[in-house]
DNA sequence: CTGTTAGCGCATTCAG
DNA sequence: CTGAATGCGCTAACAG
């Protein structure tokens, strides 16, 4: 049979929807597309066989026309990170309105998988890409930037290119931490380390400790806790940067913990050594997922606005692939919200080298 | 220009290709479907035509050629949930070997956004859905299943429908809640309820008051806290079951909760209210998503095998796609796992109408 | 305003 | 084994 008649699986063309309907396929695509450049009476005419017939434009014809498959790709480096998993939501948000739909790229942290989204992008799959995972694929020495798709990066600077991205102002977020406990009287921290080499992690560390310096700390009391090879911000990795906290001989009275995950799973082991927080040592993090309501004691954290910076990102690309040129080479940051809470407090009387002047007199000049 | 020379956004045809190749269009078709049907000093060319281009397959051409896009429609409630992210993981890990991609069809618990994904269907945008949502899509009166594309769901069977699904034993796993709680000696029992009329809930609940029932509890003792209108299985229902429990004069000294995240958000509630868990509480929950390792105390859940369930349901749906017949029509049971952990144990003295024979001699006959 | 025509890029006939 | 020709379904020129 060379064409289908109605019933499962049956899918009308617009041949069908204009046999049916008495004219040509070019007003049925006119009586779809441009309504008002149609005689009334044929639209209403189109408009009926479409309905009677369930016709749906095949997408592919139509990409291969016009050259815009309406899709996005967006490249992850784990869709199960809630992180990630909630700016993909904000994204999606962006792009549906415009009619953009999402196709996932999800790593899975083994960068091996990127070939298979390079090729997307050079097949025209998608019009434009949002990348979450703070570098360009690339695979067999072609980068997923020479496809000459509009691109954007959420989370995280891209080094060395001029790809526009948006996110928090990673700096004062890692200053603002500092401060936060220096302030609270700690005068030994530790930085609970994300991925080496990560841009938004060596923001994180630099800043935090540029602002404990600013406070007064002294710089061989800014120790980096290393979270173990191979790790990402992930709770394991706070697992195993708590347990080198426990093996240090001289240990922070407050880490700041490179993501929230990380220190959920610190906590955890400072909770099965007997070491209390905040009494013992204060721990913060950084990001704002949820979860961090549900901790005991709930987590001092900041907040990146994880929905919105997915909606931003999208209607930066949105414009980027419709040509306006106001779009590109922009850097947008979001404010972030700190939330100071249970997890954080004072440092224990005998560690204290001086206690915040809120709580208790100073003891060091 | 007519034909782009190599620069940033060419994307050579396969026209190029043969054209630097000095053969024909449908050579180099051949070349790289089907090398063995190919001389190999013209397959040799041919490669070194195409790595010379750069070229890649443009999708949309060969999509609407061959009539398959090589792409899967995967439908969530919403993917910021860990239990949905975690199995879209296993479905990407599934397809990706096959050479298929994922759209992501996130509902965000707003099921209005259901016809867009109705249209990716019709529009022959995919070669198969698979269904995390435990209905068929719909709009308009449309059905995604007259589409007559290949669809599987995972986590819940569709109702009255031969839609074939993957998931766990629902039922099994809500008699192994209420047997553990009975025979650790609690007599009466809760249920923190998911969504209302949800298939799995319903599963859940009603296997839950049997296993009960079947351990000798008390059908008036078997009680079902609900989590707020319009809630999902979501930290912020538990929540609602938490302070709904608390109202309660007569409180289940044990709760089985509809999910992890109800049973995280409802220890939240029992610990700012100085309700002791376990001592004065039992509280288990379902999914075993990464979290329960890490909360205080430490949750007792039933893990599903998330990534397994996903690849499974790729397998499935793979099958379909390939037309063989036996994929079809099928329902997969993967095994879960109990995790009995510190957040369930004994009842509380005065409360406990039996204790378990395992830690003290029966009272009760 | 409407129909005819062409072609997007590819895979697959059908000849040779 | 290879090339020429065809058409997947659609939209956009171009005529009328």
């Amino acid at each position: 049979m060379r064409r289908r008649t109605a019933g499962p699986g049956a899918t009308a063309t617009i041949a069908d929807v204009a046999a049916r309907a008495g004219v040509s396929t070019a007003t049925v695509s006119r009586a779809l597309a441009t309504p008002d450049r149609v005689r009334p009476e044929l639209v209403e005419l189109v408009m009926r066989a479409v309905s009677e017939s369930g016709y749906t434009p095949n997408n592919s014809a139509r990409t291969l026309r016009t050259q815009r498959s309406r899709m996005v790709l967006v490249v992850v480096p784990s869709v199960a990170n809630q992180m990630y998993a909630h700016v993909l939501r904000g994204i999606d948000t962006g792009l549906a309105p415009a009619g953009y739909g999402v196709i996932i790229g999800n790593l899975d942290n083994a960068p091996n998988k990127e070939g298979r989204f390079v090729d997307f992008a050079f097949a025209r799959q998608v019009d434009g890409v949002i990348l979450l995972c703070g570098f360009v694929p690339g695979s067999h020495g072609r980068s997923m930037a020479s496809a000459g798709l509009p691109m954007v990066s959420i989370l995280s600077p891209i080094v060395d290119s001029d790809i526009p991205d948006v996110g928090i102002d990673d700096h004062a977020a890692g200053r603002e931490a500092a401060r936060h406990l220096a302030r609270l009287g700690h005068r030994r921290l530790g930085y609970a380390a994300g991925p080496r080499e990560h841009v938004v992690d060596t923001a994180r560390w630099t800043s935090f400790r540029e602002g404990a310096l600013a406070e007064g700390v002294d710089p061989a009391d800014i120790v980096r806790i290393e979270g173990g090879e191979g790790m990402r911000y992930t709770y394991r990795s706070g697992v195993a940067a708590g347990e080198r906290f426990l093996a240090m001989t001289r240990r922070p009275t407050a880490v700041f913990c490179g993501s929230d995950e990380i220190a959920i799973g610190f906590m955890k082991v400072m909770r099965d050594a007997g070491v209390s927080v905040p009494e013992d040592v204060s721990v913060m993090g950084i990001d704002g997922i949820e979860q961090t309501d549900y901790t005991h004691p709930v987590l001092t954290t900041i907040r990146q606005p994880r929905q919105d910076l997915g909606r931003a990102g999208a209607e930066l690309l949105l414009g980027m692939m419709d040509g306006r040129s106001d779009a590109a080479h922009r850097r947008v940051r979001l404010p972030f919200e700190f939330l100071a809470r249970a997890s954080t407090g004072a440092p224990p009387a005998e560690a204290a080298g001086r206690i915040s002047q809120d709580l208790a007199p100073a003891r060091m000049g």
